[in-house]
DNA sequence: ATTAAATGCAACTAAAGGGTTGCATATGAG
DNA sequence: CTCATATGCAACCCTTTAGTTGCATTTAAT
C-alpha cells in the first residue's frame, strides 16, 4: 500500500500528539513548502538517523498528516494540508466557545 | 506560586504534546466554557484518580494552556485563550505556506 | 472540638516513546 | 554484472508518561 489507509474520523488528540515533537513539527514545516520529498532528503537536514526520521514519519502517517508513495527506490513523503486543516478547526472551536463564554459574561456584567 | 511562571518562548511542541491527550484536550473542552473549576469538580467528571487530573493539569499548565489559583481549600484552574490561539497561529502559518506553495505551483503550470 | 472535603506529596508499576545499531533487500547507475 | 543508494525490519536501551495507592495536611462546616 503506497499511502496511508484512509482514517475515518477526525480524533484530534493523535494529531496534536503526532505534532508535540519537535523532530515531527520541524518535519511538517519542511514539506509545508509543498514539496514531496524522499526519507534520506528529510534525514539529511537532521541530526539524527534516518531510521528515526523514518519512525516520526510513519507517526505522522499513521496521524494522518502526511501520505506516502513509493517511486523508484525512494518513498516520498508530502504534507496533507486538510488535516492540518481539521486540526486548527478543533482550536478555532474551543477558541469560538471560549469567546462566547466571554461575551455572555460581559453581556451579564453590563445589565 | 498560584499562577505558572512566565511563558517566554512560545515552541509550539510542549503545547501540542499537551494537546495530544484525549484526557487533557476532554478537560481542554471542560474549561473551554470560560468556568473556573477546581480539580475535583474536573474530575468528578472522569473515570479516573483525582491525582491522575491532579497530574494532567500540571501538564497544561507547564504547557501554559491553563492558569491556576488557590482559593480557600481548593485550586481553581482556567483555560488561558492566548495559548490556544498562539497554537492556532502556528498551524495558521503552515497551511499559510502551503497555500502558497501550491498557488506558485499553479502559477508556473498556467503560464 | 470534630469531622468531612479538597489537596499535596511520594513511591511504584506498566507501557509508550525516541533513538541506535546491524543486517537484509530492492533499484538505479556505470 | 557490480556497486552504491535508499529503504525496510527487528532487537535493544533508556527515559518519560499515564495511572495507582497510601498517607499527611489544610480548610470549611457542624
Amino acid at each position: 500500500m503506497s499511502t496511508a489507509e484512509h482514517p475515518l474520523p477526525a480524533d484530534p488528540a493523535p494529531v496534536f500528539a503526532a505534532l508535540g515533537d519537535q523532530t515531527r513539527l520541524a518535519l511538517v514545516m519542511r514539506l509545508s513548502g509543498g514539496e514531496t520529498l524522499s526519507i534520506s532528503r528529510l534525514a539529511s537536514a537532521t541530526h539524527l538517523t534516518r531510521q528515526a526520521v523514518t519512525k516520526h514519519l510513519q507517526v505522522l502517517e499513521g496521524a494522518g498528516l502526511v501520505s506516502s508513495s513509493r517511486a523508484g527506490r525512494e518513498s516520498r513523503y508530502a504534507l496533507r494540508a486538510d488535516r492540518i486543516a481539521a486540526a486548527r478547526a478543533f482550536l478555532d472551536d474551543v477558541s469560538a466557545q471560549w469567546d462566547e463564554a466571554l461575551a455572555g459574561l460581559k453581556a451579564f456584567v453590563e445589565r
